[in-house]
DNA sequence: TTGACGGGATTACAATTGTAGTCTATATTG
DNA sequence: CAATATAGACTACAATTGTAATCCCGTCAA
């Protein structure tokens, strides 16, 4: 079991594509990330092949275009991310980076009525 | 006002020594970071000069010993992080990332209560 | 059959990053 | 005052990243 992979942050956005949609061609990546950016086709495919290299996609060959499919998987990917942000800039303290978050950016009221349930079912657990 | 540096993630060490305590000789920082982290006294040296140029940090000459201080804001710094941290990875989404690690993560009892008042009072703002 | 076109593979190349080592000028010590 | 220890400045160098362009090979149109 390898260790995860370091995901550069254009990867990221393949990544994401494709955690949302699985396999997809190189093109259809291409396609859907074409809203999200100005990346050039090149590129892109040069994005899929590393992320292929460091075994976070694997693709098996059906005719011509190859379809891809995760290999890692997006749980593991935005824990490890997370993981990575909290202890950068939190020093791993989870309380003052939601409170951080909480005071900074806007929630609707129905965002913070869903918080506070999932808090309040959080304080039951053991 | 130009726009904030990027800090890397090694960079990103030195500036949280600084935002602690300031100001700081390179070797008091060196000191502070010999606990944390196994690099090399030139590297740290390294570190310092590429966010002085960065515009991160700016230094008065005392004698031979500079002291440094940080010309980026804490709070500019980690409102940065922040904001990319949760655009890259959960597409800006803040619910989500809550969510997620108010699952994924432990939670004193205090530290639900202490965010319950935090979204209480949040709730009340228009 | 041949030449163009469209995939993936390979190569390019500068900027950033991690990780130091060397150079230079000065302060300190015999 | 000469030799040395240092502080900061400059240099080094490979890996990763952003951003493509070029190469090679098989298919399809003419």
């Amino acid at each position: 079991m390898r260790k995860p992979p370091r995901i550069s942050e254009a990867e990221w956005q393949v990544m994401k594509i494709i955690w949302k949609e699985q396999p997809l061609t190189a093109d259809q990546i291409i396609q859907r990330l074409a809203d999200k950016t100005p990346w050039h086709r090149k590129t892109i495919k040069t994005l899929i092949g590393r992320l292929v290299r460091k075994g976070a996609l694997r693709f098996e060959k059906l005719d011509r275009q190859y379809r891809y499919w995760p290999l890692l998987k997006e749980e593991n990917g935005i824990r490890g991310e997370s993981r990575s942000f909290l202890d950068r800039v939190f020093d791993g303290a989870l309380q003052p980076m939601m409170a951080h978050f909480v005071r900074h950016q806007k929630l609707t009221p129905k965002d913070i009525q869903e918080l506070q349930a999932i808090l309040k079912q959080k304080g039951k657990q053991p």
